[in-house]
DNA sequence: TGTTTGTATTTCATATATGAAATATATGGA
DNA sequence: TCCATATATTTCATATATGAAATACAAACA
């Protein structure tokens, strides 16, 4: 059995005692916690001999994302769902490692450009074939129709939780 | 348009970089993430007034959800998605706010008994509303069959994390 | 020009989470 | 009984994340 049947038993318990608790929201939003967990442990886990972690990992995924490898940190924050001010550890850590640059804008001086290295290019190339092969294992047993209907209802709720 | 749209552009800019990448997993992996974190943030905010974080919550919650308002702090580890040692800091903090109470266990004296304490109790009474609220507003765009779908992709999902 | 307001980033104090070791107890044989 | 091994929890050092203040520059405008 699933680890989530236990959870999914105290919801119903929760909705007996508290008539107007909603399950449906609750199950999903208990759903994605238990989801990112898993993802998040299984990428460091991944990751690991490289010494990285999978926060270092998103900020080399999204500058690799990018024409010329290259973005500031305010972009960054929003793409890799992060706080400004982590990701100026998280960059500190990516230079100190020799992975991302960290130059100076020219045209708006208060901006930083953070960009991929060659180190850090063929770091990336280095550990493709695990995550890909990760990426492959966690959809294994859905079919592409599946993935592709979950993909659409994550974006709906995902829309629905940016409305306020 | 949605927050996600940069992101799914970087995707497919790494897809192309990349042609063994496999785009589905990492759209659900990488939404999964931005669901997480929308939604931690919105209950943080949400519970803001009661002085209790979401890790708090999903404690008293895992709590409530059970017959006898008692877990023991493996078992909460496990509801709550936490490691262990967070486990004992936030059940300090909870003990310190005189939300939860922490017994030895009679049977088996390795273990403890967090219980929900009266003011716990009452204290989910009173932000309940708040959350239903909260819950309700999560879902409000989606029809009742796609968040039933949603449910049942995002289990086959977990299931398949679960596997390694 | 000088002033105000706004944006980008970093710093720093604090909060939160983790792994590994330490502690205490249980359980199952020899 | 004694010992080895396993389980439950906590402690502690360290890693990671956050909010708020500080810094630096840009843009708009009197």
């Amino acid at each position: 059995m699933s680890s989530f049947a236990p959870t999914e038993q105290r919801l119903a318990v929760t909705c007996r005692r508290q008539p107007a608790f909603p399950r449906e929201p609750a199950v999903l939003v208990r759903l994605v916690k238990h989801l990112h967990k898993r993802v998040h442990d299984a990428a460091n886990a991944t990751l690991k001999p490289w010494g990285i972690s999978h926060p270092e990992y998103n900020i080399l995924m999204m500058l690799y994302g990018t024409e010329g490898y290259t973005l500031n940190p305010s972009q960054l924050a929003e793409a890799a769902g992060e706080k400004s001010a982590n990701i100026t550890r998280l960059a500190d850590s990516l230079c100190d490692k020799g992975l991302v640059e960290r130059t100076a804008s020219d045209t708006d001086r208060r901006k930083v450009s953070l960009s991929l290295s060659r180190e850090g290019l063929a770091m990336i190339d280095e550990f493709m074939p695990s995550i890909c092969a990760l990426l492959e294992r966690q959809t294994a047993g859905m079919k592409p129709a599946e993935t592709a209907q979950l993909e659409r209802l994550l974006k709906k709720f995902l829309n629905q939780l940016e409305q306020d």
